[in-house]
RNA sequence: GCGCCCAUAGCUCAGUUGGAUAGAGCACCAGACUACGAAUCUGGGGGUCAGAGGUUCGAAUCCUCUUGGGCGCGCCA
């Protein structure tokens, strides 16, 4: 809708401009919105006044210019005019809104998807919790942004990959290793003292009872330099099945895991560590090799190799996203947890340092989830191994309602999350309201069948029909769902997704109990109305699909 | 000390990328089932958009400063 006015409107501007009526010396950027404002029609733009300047005209001036030059040859516009300062209010026919209508009963699940993307290659990496122990809500929230992230680019044309970083090298394993082994040693009543830094939590017994079960007692007595690797390696693998567990009972798949340690063992990281050097953005100093990452506006350097000859954590990144670079994508999105802000400088100057700019790769941030119970906040200690993990939540309150709170803020703003709010069924909770409006249209058609009424086909509709505001305005929503769809795709923000379907389903609720769609004595209004309440199925059914909860036709 | 993020109704948060009279939910008050699902709906009060300057036709939105919060500043990961 709002595409198709823009063209008409660079029409007349091109128009205006042969006339000389207007000098165009840049191209001004027509943008249309949907005034808040009813009285200020269907669509607005600001065109004219942005263009006063450069034009040497009063906007209002302006915009009568543009308007005498408006060609409407399919004849979508009801009426223009000139409003304030110069704004341009479009009030278009309400046939062409009605029209959508068919639109979405042509396509179905297809309406709102687009090609902005024209199938180039993105890249969405996400979770990539340390395999030492279960996932958090933390992680949970991650994967739901990162999840529907990935839906809604998906939806708008690009080839997404989804990506697990699995950091199975380095010191987190070795801790995980030396804590197995202690718990391992206390099983058979050896008495050996647990690292200090060790993980204190229930699940490494659990593991340990494990490691029995499969090995017996083989390493009783065994110093754990001799067998570190054993335990490194089940352990890992342990957590591993319980994060894709924790992740499959979520709903979210990856297609791809990455490990850390297949950088080191087939030596892509020193391949990146000596084309970085070639390209100039690596210097020893203090017995250390260090990385130039001032030259792209970090504030220090930072150190790749330590004096020791070991890797940092940087050196395994660099590889990873030289990696990823190589692989052909057009966009990589990270999704952090906020604490890594400061982290972003250091990777964005890797990413320069080998030739790409800065923009390809986007850091997403996800604040901090706080859990509320009987709303007093629960307290969570990593180090006392007392945190709530995404698997509690899950049994707690169901995937669905989990997935869509974790998505009811930016990702940028801290989450309270009321674990008694999530198992609420009112309006309270924002996943039973939008879930209810999908169960009720469900629960309409069913009442129809039951009295005989099929669903109608759009031939047999007559649009005109749908004359209530209440009817109005679910229309103008469904027509505005495809351009919330880009919107929110290429700004990395799927929370709009959540408020759109707030939105959408409070007119549903509203239109409902005002209205009786199924009117026995007006054959031709109910097949209409049931024809609207068939497109609004469909979109809150695509909406809650892309951010992966599920639209039920009972509640 | 330096850097990043943030400050919007009593509370929790949106705010169409700089547009017209700043919006929801909760809470509070008053109402609606002989009804296709009341898990719902209708109405009401409630604001110096932290503060002060600046940019311009126009600022919650952009710039500077101040105040108040969160996070990060290791040859840890």
């Amino acid at each position: 809708m709002k595409q198709t006015l823009t063209d008409i409107i660079q029409e007349a501007l091109k128009r205006a401009q042969q006339q000389g009526a207007l000098k165009l010396e840049t191209q001004p950027v027509i943008t249309l919105e949907i005034p808040k404002d009813k009285n200020h029609g269907d669509l607005a733009t600001t065109v004219a006044l942005t263009m006063a300047k450069a034009e040497g005209k009063p906007p209002r001036k302006i915009a009568e210019i543009i308007i005498a030059n408006i060609q409407d040859e399919e004849g979508i516009i009801g009426r223009t005019d000139i409003a304030g300062p110069g704004f341009i209010n479009f009030v278009l026919k309400q046939d062409r809104w009605r029209r959508t209508l068919f639109a979405i009963d042509d396509q179905g699940q297809e309406y709102g998807l687009k090609d902005v993307g024209r199938g180039e290659k993105v890249q969405v990496e996400f979770v990539s919790a340390n395999p030492t122990g279960p996932l958090h809500v933390g992680h949970g929230r991650g994967a739901a942004v990162g999840d529907a992230l990935a839906n809604l680019l998906a939806a708008v044309g690009y080839d997404v990959q989804r990506e697990f970083y699995i950091n199975d090298a380095g010191r987190q394993v070795r801790l995980l290793a030396q804590s197995l082994h202690a718990r391992y040693q206390q099983l058979l009543g050896n008495n050996v003292p647990f690292p200090e830094d060790g993980y204190h939590g229930e699940y490494i017994a659990e593991v340990a009872q494990e490691f029995l079960k499969a090995h017996g007692n083989v390493y009783r007595d065994k110093p754990f330099e001799e067998c570190s690797e054993i335990f490194g390696d089940f352990g890992k693998e342990a957590m591993l099945a319980d994060i894709r567990t924790d992740l499959e009972a979520f709903n979210v798949r990856f297609d791809h895991w990455f490990s850390e340690k297949s950088l080191l063992a087939d030596n892509s990281v020193q391949r990146s560590i000596e084309e970085l050097k070639q390209r100039g953005f690596s210097y020893e100093q203090d017995g250390a090799l260090w990385l130039k990452s001032t030259a792209f506006g970090d504030d220090k350097d930072r150190v790749i190799v330590k004096k020791d000859g070991d890797y940092t954590y940087l050196a395994t990144d660099i590889a990873y996203h030289r990696n990823k670079l190589s692989r052909g994508f057009r966009q990589l999105v990270n999704i952090w947890g906020a604490d890594h802000h400061g982290y972003i400088p250091r990777v964005q100057a890797v990413i320069q340092a080998f030739g790409h700019p800065k923009d390809s790769l986007h850091v997403l941030l996800v604040q901090l989830v706080s859990i509320l119970r009987h709303g007093q906040p629960v307290p969570m200690s990593k180090r006392a191994g007392t945190f709530v993990t995404l698997r509690d939540v899950v049994q707690d309150v169901g995937a669905d309602a989990a997935r869509y709170i974790f998505l009811t803020r930016r990702s940028d703003s801290p989450l309270d999350f009321d674990l008694d709010i999530a198992k609420e069924q009112s309006r309270e909770n924002p996943v039973y309201y939008v879930q209810y409006a999908h169960a009720r249209i469900a629960s309409i058609f069913r009442e129809a069948e039951a009295r005989g009424i099929a669903v109608p086909k759009r031939e047999a509709v007559q649009l005109d029909l749908l004359d209530l505001a209440e009817e109005q305005n679910i229309i103008k929503a469904l027509a505005a769902y495809p351009e919330m769809i880009e919107e929110a795709a290429l700004s990395y923000e799927p929370h709009r997704v959540t408020y759109y379907l707030q939105d959408l389903a409070g007119m549903l609720h509203t239109y409902y109990f005002k209205h009786r769609i199924i009117d026995a004595e007006n054959e031709a209004r109910t097949v209409a109305r049931l024809f609207l309440m068939k497109q609004v199925k469909t979109v809150l059914q695509s909406a809650l699909k892309l951010l992966g909860v599920s639209a039920p036709e009972k509640m």
